[in-house]
DNA sequence: GCGACAG
DNA sequence: ATCTTGTCGC
């Protein structure tokens, strides 16, 4: 347990990501798959992809030298025609404005920046969570269920919301805020990574202030994960918590074909031939269905089961008021 | 053309 | 997640 009882320390990834472009010398250019490659996993290309449109650039910068595979040059933070201009002066263009094939650098040229690649690093983090997770019914009913969402102001800052809520009436009976700064960025299958400091911090807030949850439900996925550690199961493993994951789609798995999706009903979602998640639809005619997961702490059919309880509108009621209040404390700062 | 990935 | 007007539906 003690193992655990940390937050992770985070790679510094916009600086990796900064070294690994000040390393492609003139002449030469890289794509985002290869530079998300090189920091450890291609699901960061598209982060990497939004990165060099609106980083902190400078005259230095050789940002310019980030291309799109297949040939074209693409997008430049400043303006198009000046990053055309740099490679042509470079004599990475060919006649046609496409970059030349030649001037593509190896990925392996690059390799000795980050000999030990960051995200592989975390996934090895999130194994070790995997290992520690427990399924098992839940012990009884839960009286007090627990909510957390996380929300982003522009300037990057976090707010997560925790809300605690009665269940035998869905009341709201208490509310806690907490803000963090947050330069870790969203990459598909890493969302624990940026979420967890404010989430746990806010948990911790509410257990300082005796607000103790049965069972928290979270704003992400529990074992419906790639490698079966998502921010839900991340949370529980680290607090030592019974959790809940629950997105509003689907981040891996799949549901059998053709079946009802009718008000109500539940349906298992199978990833690598088990059913570790269900995808839940509320009895009050909502048509659009949440997909739930155990995080820790909890089996399959509990974490439907108790979602399913606490479902007034298109979101359970702890995840509808961690979602409305952490917004709200993040647009007003 | 296929696959496409939480927040 | 966030950026954002009017619009569609209960």
């Amino acid at each position: 347990m003690p193992e655990f009882a940390d937050i992770p320390e985070l790679p510094d990834l916009e600086a990796d990501l900064r070294a690994l472009i000040a390393a492609v010398p003139a002449g030469r250019v890289t794509t985002c798959g290869v530079l998300a490659e090189l920091l450890g996993d291609r699901a960061a290309a598209v982060w990497i992809g939004r990165w060099l449109l609106e980083h902190a650039h400078s005259e230095d910068c050789h940002c310019h030298r980030v291309v799109r595979a297949g040939g074209v040059v693409g997008g430049y933070v400043d303006d198009a025609a000046a990053k055309v201009a740099r490679l042509r002066a470079e004599g990475s263009l060919s006649p046609d404005g496409t970059w030349q094939p030649r001037a593509m650098l190896p990925a392996d040229e690059l390799r000795s920046v980050l000999p030990s690649p960051p995200l592989a690093k975390l996934r090895e983090q999130q194994e070790a969570v995997r290992q520690a997770v427990t399924l098992r019914p839940l012990a009884r009913p839960p009286d007090y269920l627990g909510g957390v969402d996380a929300s982003y102001a522009p300037n990057g800052e976090a707010a997560a919301a925790y809300c605690h809520i009665r269940r035998r009436d869905g009341r709201l009976l208490e509310r806690i805020v907490v803000r963090r700064e947050c330069r870790f960025p969203y990459i598909s299958g890493y969302l624990a990574f940026r979420e967890l400091p404010v989430m746990s911090a806010a948990v911790a807030e509410a257990q300082r202030a005796g607000l103790r949850p049965d069972l928290l439900l979270v704003d992400g996925a529990g074992i419906l994960h790639p490698r079966g550690a998502g921010l839900a199961t991340h949370l529980g493993v680290l607090l030592g918590l019974p959790t809940v994951g629950i997105t509003k789609t689907l981040l891996c798995g799949s549901l059998p074909e053709g079946e009802p999706r009718l008000p109500g009903t539940a349906t298992p979602i199978v990833l690598h031939g088990e059913a570790v998640g269900t995808c839940v639809r509320s009895r009050s005619g909502h048509a659009r269905c949440v997909y739930v997961s155990p995080g820790h702490l909890i089996d399959p059919a509990g974490a439907a089961e108790w979602t399913l309880a606490c479902f007034h509108r298109r979101l359970p009621e702890p995840i509808y008021w961690a979602d409305r209040l952490s917004r709200e404390a993040s647009r007003r700062g």
